[in-house]
DNA sequence: AAAATTCTGTATTATTTATTTCAGAGCTTT
DNA sequence: AAAGCTCTGAAATAAATAATACAGAATTTT
C-alpha cells in the first residue's frame, strides 16, 4: 500500500457517500469481487457494473487517482503486499483486528454450525417438508414460542405472499386454543421449539397431532420433545460463544423453504405478489427503490 | 479456470523445461510475485524480467494462451476463485445430493454474504455501537419495518433481558409518533431499514434525530437513506438464489451484538436474569430443561 | 412548475499496449 | 572455424484501451 495503511478497499467504502448513483452502482461491483475485477479493462468493468466507461474514469479520478492505470497499479501493489504477508491468511473474517474478537468468534461458531447443520439434513425429507407446505389445499399453521416466534412471524410473513391460509400462532398467548378449533385432517403445522422447550408449544403440538394435523419441527440439537410426535424434523446447532444461542442456521432453513417452496408456488405466486405490490403503492408504503 | 484444475502457476513451473533462456527468466520473475505481476501491463513485466516485450507474447502463446490478454484474463478468473476459496473446500454442504440442491446454493450464498459482511465491517465501529447500546443511562429503542421487524423483535427480546429501558417501537404501525415524545437527547436507537427502504422509517428516523439521539442503523450493501442521518451504520450482503432477500448475515451481527453487549453489561444482566428465571418457573412456561 | 444544477452515456480522440516483422546475436554441430 | 540453426530484441504496425467533449436525462432547487 503505497501511501497509507488503508487498502483501496476501504478508500472506496469510505467515499461511499460522496458517490453518485452510477458510481456507487459501480463500487459494489468492484467490491463484489475484489481485486480481481479491478484488474481487468476498465471498459469490462463497466459493462459488468452496467455503467458507461466514462463513469469508471470518473470515479477512480474522485478517489484521488490520476487515471485508471494508476488505479490498477496501486491494486497490484496491494495484492503485491497481500501475497508477501504471510500473517493476513484470512482465518480471521473481519480484518484489522485480532482473530479472538467476538466478530470473529461468533462468526467461526455460526459456519461451524451451519456446517454441521446442513451436514444432518436429509434432502429428501427437506424436499418433502416443502412440497408439503406448498400444498395449495390444507390450511398452514405456523407455531413459535417465546423467542422462536421471530422465526415463526418471518416465515409468516413470506408465507403470506407465498400461499393462503397460512396462520400465525404464538404458542404463549393464551389464545391458541381457539385457532385449534378449525384444524382439520392434513392441516400442517410447521412448528419452532428451542431449548427451554416449552410447555404450551408442546401442549399445541399434541393437540394438532391428535386431529391429524402434520407437523413440521425445527428445532435444536437435542430435538424438542416434540419430535415424536412430528413427521419431519430439522435439528440445528446452535451453540456460540455467548450465554445465548444462535438462530442463524435456522433461520438459513427457513429462508432455504421459504425459496424452495416459493418455486412450488411460482405461479400463483407471481399473482398474490402484484397484487400485494399495489396495495403498497397505494399505501405508501415504500419508497421507491432505485 | 478453464479447462482443468491446475493454476496457470502450475502450469508454468509444468512448462519451465521446454522454455528457453530468456523465456525462463521471465517465468521465475512471473512466479516472483505471483500473480501481481502478471496483471500489469505487457511492457512493464518484460521490463520486470529483462526482457524484451515479444519474449513475454511467445512466452504465454507457448503455455497455451491465444495472447498476453487471454492470459491475464485467465489469472483474474483465477484470483477471483481464490477470493471465494477458504470456504469452498465444502462444496456441498447437504450431502448425498448434488450441489445444485437448493440447500446447497443457498447455504453458499449465505455463507458468501457473511464473508462480504464481515469484510466491511469495521470492529472499531463495531465495538463503539456495543458500549453505546450498553450504556445504561440512555434509553434504548430498537425499530424495525415490515419483514425487519423480526430481527428488531429478535434483538428487543434479548436486550429486554440484558438492560433496562427498551423499547420495541414498529415503524408500520401508526403508534410510533406517540413513543417519540419521550426520546431525550443521548437516546439511543437501534433501526432496520432493508430494501425497499421504507418512508414511515425514515420519518421515525429523521425525528429521532432532530430530537438529538444516537442512531445506529442496520441496512443492506445498497444502504437506506437513513444511513446519512446515523452515527454508525452497518450493511450486510442479502442476495440469495431467490425472489426474498436473506437476513442471515443481518442476524448474524445482531447475535454477535447481543453477545457482546451482554458481556459489556454482565453486572447487571446476571441479576436481571435470575429475576426473568423466577418469574418463568412461576408462569411454568417452559419445562425444566433436562 | 420552471430553472438550474448535476449526473450520465454516446461518440470521438488520444494514448497506451500488444503483436508482428526481421535482422543480427548466440549457440550447436560438423 | 564455418555453416546452420535457434533465439532475441529493436522497430514498426496493429489493436485495444483509456480519456475527453458534449449533449441529453435526471435530479434538485427556486
Amino acid at each position: 500500500m503505497s501511501n497509507s495503511e488503508q487498502t483501496i478497499s476501504d478508500r472506496i467504502q469510505q467515499k461511499l457517500d460522496d458517490l453518485t448513483r452510477a458510481e456507487r452502482q459501480l463500487a459494489h461491483s468492484i467490491l463484489e469481487n475484489y481485486p480481481a475485477s479491478g484488474l481487468g479493462p476498465l471498459t469490462a468493468l463497466a459493462k459488468d457494473a452496467n455503467v458507461s466507461a466514462p463513469t469508471v474514469a470518473r470515479m477512480v479520478q474522485k478517489l484521488g487517482y490520476k487515471g485508471y492505470s494508476e488505479f490498477q497499479a496501486e491494486l497490484r501493489e496491494e495484492l503485491k503486499a497481500k501475497a508477501k504477508d504471510p500473517i493476513a491468511k484470512h482465518d480471521a473474517w473481519a480484518e484489522g483486528v485480532p482473530s479472538e474478537h467476538m466478530l470473529n468468534r461468533f462468526t467461526d461458531a455460526v459456519i461451524d454450525n451451519i456446517r454441521h447443520t446442513l451436514g444432518h439434513i436429509d434432502p429428501e425429507l427437506f424436499d418433502l417438508a416443502c412440497s408439503m407446505v406448498a400444498a395449495p389445499k390444507s390450511r398452514m399453521y405456523i407455531v413459535g414460542g417465546r423467542i422462536t416466534h421471530t422465526l415463526a412471524e418471518y416465515l409468516f410473513l413470506h408465507m403470506q405472499v407465498i400461499r393462503p391460509e397460512v396462520v400465525h400462532i404464538q404458542s404463549t398467548s393464551n389464545a391458541w386454543p381457539h385457532y385449534l378449533l378449525d384444524v382439520k385432517e392434513g392441516d400442517v403445522f410447521v412448528i419452532f421449539d428451542m431449548r427451554r422447550y416449552e410447555n404450551n408449544t408442546l401442549k399445541l403440538a399434541e393437540m394438532a397431532h391428535k386431529k391429524g394435523a402434520k407437523l413440521i419441527l425445527f428445532t435444536d440439537q437435542w430435538r424438542s420433545p416434540i419430535h415424536r410426535l412430528a413427521d419431519i424434523s430439522f435439528s440445528s446447532r446452535i451453540v456460540v460463544p455467548s450465554a445465548w444461542d444462535s438462530a442463524a442456521s435456522t433461520l438459513l432453513l427457513v429462508e432455504t423453504m421459504i425459496s424452495t417452496v416459493q418455486n412450488l408456488c411460482w405461479g400463483d405466486t407471481k399473482d398474490r405478489a402484484e397484487e400485494l405490490e399495489k396495495m403498497f403503492d397505494q399505501t405508501r408504503l415504500f419508497r421507491k427503490f432505485t
